[in-house]
DNA sequence: TCTGGGGTCCTAGGACCC
DNA sequence: TCTGGGGTCCTAGGACCC
């Protein structure tokens, strides 16, 4: 049996924490630059405020009702992220962390589940302030389904558990095909025009039929809303497979120059996250983006290149993405966004010289292992690469951010 | 004027080979 | 002028997730 433990409106809950007056308002946090709301409190929800709604649209909206909003401080949600993992692995080994505010456990073994899942959100409500629901089946996907119920339905409080798959039928009829998870935006509407609107309705199919509609995992899906579980809890994280950092602008940015700062300090993010996992990259994408509805030309472009031999060195992914850049570059355009992404990752361990021999230098390491600890001990930008820029006229908005709390010493809240 | 960021998996189709 | 069949590998792009 599996418990999908799941925090309830997340970011808004993370700012109610620490500010509790925001308790029964109406919260919203913003995304980067401010750009559209990424998190509802309840209050928000009823108003009919959609998730990713974008801000400029809907600002009369939350200006008549009094919303609250707030940049988002992903320092502050990673470390509540953090406290209701440790709380959940001090009740149980099989943890498996699946997002910033969602993890599986295993819950083999335990006779009465219910009480169980009772006690988990009991917990984390007590330790860490943060609400959660919790979702109990023998698959992870009917395991989904419960939490969504839980959460949106109050005479649940929080909690429910299918036994079974047949437990869980009579739910199914009621549950939107869309919100199965696995199936979004793309396979929804498809799935209407066979008139398949309810989770139930996929369970009359065919396995052929399924797998040509939805591809291989769409029968796995099936399977599991059957309650015959095809996704286990994962024990060990694998490694990470790619990385990407990337920034929409915080003004349109024509510049060659500017683009090249950009790309310059997201090659510096990337290079840090794979020194941090230690970890090579052996193929460097660059890509650049016009404003979606800018006045002037869109234009979306990418170049990748492979690189002779895996790097994590923040120098030469650089330069590589600066050449990269210089292809696609087109003068004339307003920018709004460009990032990096680092692939065909591999771990120190399985690191291969090429036939030349030009693995990365011990002096390379050297150097970028000083900046980090340099940047570790005295804060982000004490050391960085003068390519990165100086004024950065193109940095992101934040407007009303709040302070970051538990993981500064400055920010910690004062009691008194 | 103003629409996030960071991931994974799957498939189709091209390149290439014999 | 005619123009096979079968395989592998790689990549780009789409779909999904939070």
């Amino acid at each position: 049996m599996y418990a999908l433990v799941d925090c309830n409106n997340f970011f808004v809950s993370c700012e109610r924490v620490f500010n509790p007056s925001l308790e029964g308002r109406p919260v919203a946090v913003l995304s980067n630059n401010d750009g559209i709301v990424i998190a509802r409190s309840n209050e928000v929800k009823a108003l009919g405020v959609p998730m990713g709604a974008p801000v400029f649209k809907w600002r009369s909206v939350l200006k008549k009702n009094n919303v609250q909003t707030f940049s988002s401080n992903y320092v502050l949600y990673g470390d509540m992220s953090r406290r209701v993992f440790l709380t959940l692995m001090q009740h149980s080994d099989d943890v498996e962390v699946y997002s910033i505010d969602e993890a599986f456990l295993d819950l083999s073994g335990f006779r009465d589940l219910e009480a169980r899942a009772r006690e988990l959100r009991d917990v984390v409500r007590r330790w860490v302030g943060i609400p959660v629901s919790v979702g109990v089946a023998p698959t992870k996907t009917l395991a989904k389904a419960a939490n969504e119920i839980a959460k949106k339905n109050a005479e649940h409080e929080g909690v429910l558990v299918f036994r079974s798959g047949k437990e869980a039928f009579p739910y199914l009829k009621r549950f939107e095909v869309g919100n199965v998870w696995g199936i979004g935006r793309a396979l929804t509407p498809k799935l209407y025009g066979h008139n398949i609107t309810k989770a139930a309705d996929l369970l009359k199919y065919s396995h052929e039929w399924i797998r040509k509609m939805m591809s291989i995992r769409g029968v796995q899906l099936v399977e599991e809303l059957r309650g015959n579980s095809c996704f286990d809890v994962e024990h060990a994280p694998e490694p990470q497979k790619s990385i990407v950092r990337s920034r929409s602008f915080g003004r349109a940015v024509r510049e060659q120059k500017e683009l090249d700062e950009a790309v310059a300090t997201y090659a510096a993010r990337a290079g840090q996250r794979l020194r941090e996992n230690n970890q090579y990259a052996q193929h460097v994408q660059v890509f650049v983006r016009s404003g979606l509805h800018t006045k002037g030309e869109i234009y979306s472009n990418s170049l990748g290149t492979r690189l002779l031999s895996p790097t994590s060195d923040t120098i030469t992914l650089t330069r590589v993405a600066q050449n990269l850049l210089k292809k696609i570059y087109k003068p004339g355009v307003s920018y709004k966004k460009a990032g990096i992404v680092c692939s065909d990752l591999s771990s120190t361990a399985s690191l291969q010289l090429n036939m030349w021999g030009e693995e990365q230098s011990a002096k390379q390491e050297a150097v970028m292992g000083a900046v980090d600890a340099i940047n570790e001990e005295y804060g982000k930008r004490t050391m960085f690469f003068a390519g990165m820029g100086v004024e950065r006229g193109w940095r992101m908005k934040r407007e009303s951010v709040t302070p970051e709390y538990t993981a500064a010493w400055d920010a910690l809240p004062r009691v008194k």
